[in-house]
DNA sequence: GAGTGGTCTAGACCACCCT
DNA sequence: GGGTGGTCTAGACCACTCA
């Protein structure tokens, strides 16, 4: 009863953006304002909340953002009839990945080569057919046990010094962020019949399903690499929501 | 040369967080501001781009929250060592799915049947044993063409007018999304292998591989339903970041 | 045309946390 | 201890778009 500490949540001090936040994302799930509904503006809410416009500004864009509302000018914001739903996935590199999870990662390279790129290699990055790519087949483990094979093709014209960078050691996804990072991605998630290289590799029999992962990079406009990686069994991609 | 259009680029009226953003953003890609780098504090650079701090902040908030920068009060903000990627995916109702990619779409109830929940169910969701649950199996389809298996587990304690719903006309991810907006959810990606019932529906041989969803919805703590999904032969989950 | 959201500003206070 | 980011405020102007 002494005085009161500014820990607790009955301590009504200033509202933040995070009070707006939650108020109005509480009304949303319990449907005081109901799907394809009108909210109030937000000088309204500000007057409402105690607060400047910009909180409740900040409130809102986020919510939007989070897909649960659609604001439009003159119009006003709804909750939006059916939300959004979305999912953030972080891409790690391989070794976070299994070292985050306690394991010990390992890192094997099968085979190195210099290639003039295949067909389907061009026609996927847009390069110039003929030019040299430096092809690389890799393992990574965790714990002894197989967990991701990567088949990956370099683009030597854009990066002629991963020709002579030495990949026996350090696998080409970590060598790659290190020489051009920030680039830009696309990438696809998939279910593909292990192909028998890949298999024996992982310890699978030829054309078991195996979650797959093809990444294509450019930066600044310049084809950089391909790679496709393949789990091993068992392996899920998980998040919430 | 009469009097000049807000419309090009080289009108500067006033500075844009966005334009800070792309400034801040360049110099990282170019590695002007190198990997692990100390940059320059909000003041600073809100003096170099004439702009208040609260737009620098944003600028670098945003940054922040894409993965490329790294703040900590007191120590500033650096350039992340390894910029996290990440990539978003909505995850859309089939239907949007499908119509969106100029498809005919259509539904189909395979079968119905009010069961108690089995154990791993209940292990799953954390339901009370013996729970009465609504199981479903369904089949969507774009243009003629088997896309989409669905093999669905509703919880009746949590949602008994589930029991009454009619599912033969619309699917249940539909009616749920109605009943239950704005739930909380947990999603897996996997590559599994077709069992025989799935297989045949969707066309493929027994053991092929599909690209599965797992998922599993709770409301207000409550759980109400678990989905898998089982696409189609070729599907692919793609993005760009 | 007018109302709503979108953004910028200038100033302020605070919490956190490295040196 | 002090510097940095985190946030709030009050006010202002603008752009878009609906009626």
């Amino acid at each position: 009863m002494s005085d009161d500490p500014p820990n607790d949540a009955a301590a009504a001090d200033k509202i933040s953006f995070r009070d707006v936040k939650a108020e109005i994302r509480r009304r949303i799930e319990r449907r005081i304002w109901g799907p394809g509904e009108l909210v109030p503006g937000e000088i309204e809410l500000a007057e409402e909340f105690g607060c400047a416009r910009a909180t409740v500004n900040r409130a809102m864009r986020e919510l939007t953002e989070e897909g649960l509302l659609d604001r439009k000018r003159k119009a006003g914001t709804r909750v939006r009839i059916t939300p959004i739903r979305q999912a953030r996935f972080e891409i790690p590199l391989v070794r976070a990945e299994i070292e985050s999870a306690g394991a010990n990662y390992r890192y094997a390279l099968l085979s190195r080569e210099v290639l003039p790129a295949p067909a389907w290699l061009c026609a996927r990055l847009g390069l110039t057919p003929g030019a040299p790519a430096l092809h690389l087949v890799c393992l990574h483990s965790a714990d002894g046990a197989p967990y991701q094979h990567e088949d990956r093709w370099i683009n030597l014209a854009a990066l002629p010094q991963a020709e002579a960078a030495d990949f026996s050691t350090q696998g080409p996804n970590e060598w790659l962020v290190e020489a051009v990072p920030y680039s830009e991605v696309e990438i696809s998630f998939l279910a593909s019949a292990a192909p028998a290289d890949v298999a024996v590799v992982l310890g699978m029999e030829p054309g078991e399903p195996t979650f797959t992962a093809e990444r294509a990079t450019w930066w600044q406009g310049q084809p950089i690499t391909q790679v496709r990686l393949c789990f091993a069994k068992g392996y899920r991609m998980t998040t919430r929501y």
